[in-house]
DNA sequence: ACCTGACCATGACAGGTGTCACGGCCGGCA
DNA sequence: TGCCGGCCGTGACACCTGTCATGGTCAGGT
């Protein structure tokens, strides 16, 4: 038996997750919880052997999750899965030490195969994904320039963005633009939102 | 045995779900399409008693496809079952005559709840979003603004905008104006944040 | 007929924004 | 040591934006 942890902020698509591996002779799941923070508590209790983490969640990321449980349970295989196919969140997953990359549009019996895969210890990626998260490549933000965003996304002007950093408005603004440059945009919002995309943020 | 049409966009959700209705005794799910579009032609084919859509979907939306189910099919129950809690995602599914809505948040008790109290002709609604739905009220924006405020969500300059509407810049801009100011707000990508958090999009 | 309100447009203006040039501070690296 | 690149700041400039006043058309309601 596989023994499975599942962690995704939304209860309903969590239970019907469950229900779903819960139909698989061969697998069982073995814990349930609904943020990051959780994630790591509940596999030193039920020690799973593979561990399905979704990307959105309140409290702790699912990446950062990820990386924490690689550190805590070694043993444990980790797959993300998510709503996006961002090629940064790939990358990153597998820099957090995930075996597996599932996105929520694949066929339900791919996320099935996912499972067994990893838990034989084998890599399971999507390869069109895997072939954009090369092309798209890693993100050319500077950190200053992708907290910068980050602020932004929320539609302040640039002195509310300058007082919530400590920062000079001119500085905000050179960040902003260097941005716009590097993402190839011609205004904030579109770099906001490209950089959203890629999975930049 | 409830007969169940899914509508949703992503396969895996998708079949999380038919697998945990599947689950019930009293409910059997016979048709899932993944598009807006599909949903009337299904239903036609399959007569399902109760049609679970989403609201987010690639070609018609869910909200639409409700209104257009309830047209071809008017026997067909509907709810509609969403990611965000937006008030105007709920009042316009009661305006496309749903009978439940549901959260993706919500226990899984509590839709398979919802599909045996809508199959039998009530009205199933959160609650606490009912209220916020009545608290926020319907969209004060009128259908202008609302179609500027789309357009400039993906973040081009006023031109850009009057051009793909066949615009003056000023009438852009005063449209824009007009939204920001009934939204409470002081940028256009705020009013666009909050215009999209209350569903009035 | 009158008024209201949505829609479109123009013009003008203050203030915000994006860009550039310049300079200084630091840590890493040959 | 010098060089480089990220980071922070200033100042200036052209342009874009948000706001306002004004005026016109047109549908709907009194």
């Amino acid at each position: 038996m596989i023994r499975v942890l599942l962690a995704d902020d939304q209860a309903l698509v969590r239970g019907a997750l469950a229900a779903m591996l819960g139909l698989e002779a061969d697998i069982e799941v073995v814990a349930q919880v609904g943020s990051g923070d959780e994630v790591v508590e509940a596999a030193r209790r039920v020690r799973p052997d593979v561990a399905l983490l979704d990307v959105q969640m309140p409290g702790k990321d699912g990446l950062t999750a990820a990386a924490d449980l690689k550190v805590a349970l070694p043993g444990c295989r980790v797959i993300v899965c998510t709503t996006f196919g961002r090629p940064g969140y790939l990358s990153r997953a597998m820099a957090a030490g995930a075996l597996g990359f599932v996105v929520k549009d694949a066929p339900p019996e791919q996320l099935v195969d996912a499972v067994r895969r990893v838990h034989a210890g084998l890599r399971v990626v999507d390869p069109v994904l895997a072939a954009e998260s090369l092309a798209s490549g890693a993100s050319p933000l500077t950190d200053r320039e992708r907290e910068v965003l980050l602020r932004a996304r929320d539609g302040g002007t640039v002195s509310d963005l300058a007082k919530a950093l400590h920062l000079s408005d001119g500085t905000v603004r050179n960040h902003l633009s260097s941005a716009i440059g590097k993402t190839g945009s011609r205004t904030r919002a579109e770099a906001v939102r490209l950089a959203e995309e890629h999975g930049w943020l």
